[in-house]
DNA sequence: TTGATATTCAACCCAGAGGTTGAATGATGC
DNA sequence: GCATCATTCAACCTCTGGGTTGAATATCAA
């Protein structure tokens, strides 16, 4: 199933998120501007790969690129991650105000009920 | 590159997110539970295409089926986005905390600066 | 039964993700 | 200039993602 051919932001951004590779790297960014030797030295894969994941992460703008000489200095920039969490807060919102809804209308027939039918003795409520 | 043998619940969740069509299916859901016909329908791909999408929700545990007769019914289920925005969350109090600490090395670094060189008439701190 | 409806299964296609190896490029240090 | 270090580029491999079409399976309704 082909996603559109222009991805947007949250899909860059949470595709790039969704490896554990990547969340390491940033985990490990969120400590300081790091070299990408340095950053590939735990990974038990070459260096190469490390670049590509780094790619990745560039290219959902979740990582900045400095070059220095021949190092080339990497560090973590939280904006998409803040419009994906905005996302995901908007979104359970969404769904608890459903549910807040729903559980509102139930109490409402509730309600209806006991007025309606009389087992009401005067100070039962609580 | 191959990422590991096993994709942990992150993984999962945040692949499943990380399509546009999937995310239009959840936002749909949280209106309520719906059918797989009802649910494909808005979309300009085949009834095919948005069963496998379903099949992607249901391996991330973003979605719940229910079975009556032969309608499948749908509906959201958060527990995994919440744990995705608490992994969000917690990247972000991690990179903010690393910049307070650098604020404060800084501030830290002047107080001592103003310390050593005079211009410190008595009474000017706030 | 028989026919329609709801859904998946199976096979296929193509593009892209994740990895490898080997070579190229570009600073650095002598 | 020359070897070395940091990094990417290029080509290749395999697996999966997203899509298609066509057939299979259940259930409902007559």
């Amino acid at each position: 199933m082909r996603t559109p051919a222009t991805p947007n932001h949250l899909d860059q951004t949470l595709l790039a998120l969704a490896d554990p590779t990547r969340r390491a790297i940033l985990q490990r960014l969120a400590a300081g501007e790091t070299r990408v030797t340095e950053l590939a030295q735990p990974f038990a894969m070459s260096l190469n790969a490390v670049s590509k994941h780094i790619r990745v992460l560039e290219r959902a703008k979740l990582v900045r690129r400095r070059r220095e000489g021949r190092e080339h200095l990497l560090s973590f920039t939280p904006k998409p991650m803040d419009e994906a969490a905005r996302w995901m807060e908007a979104q359970r919102a969404n769904w608890t105000t459903r549910l807040q809804a729903l559980d509102d209308l139930l109490q409402e027939e509730d309600r209806a009920a006991a007025a309606s039918a009389p087992p009401h003795p005067k100070g039962r409520t609580r």
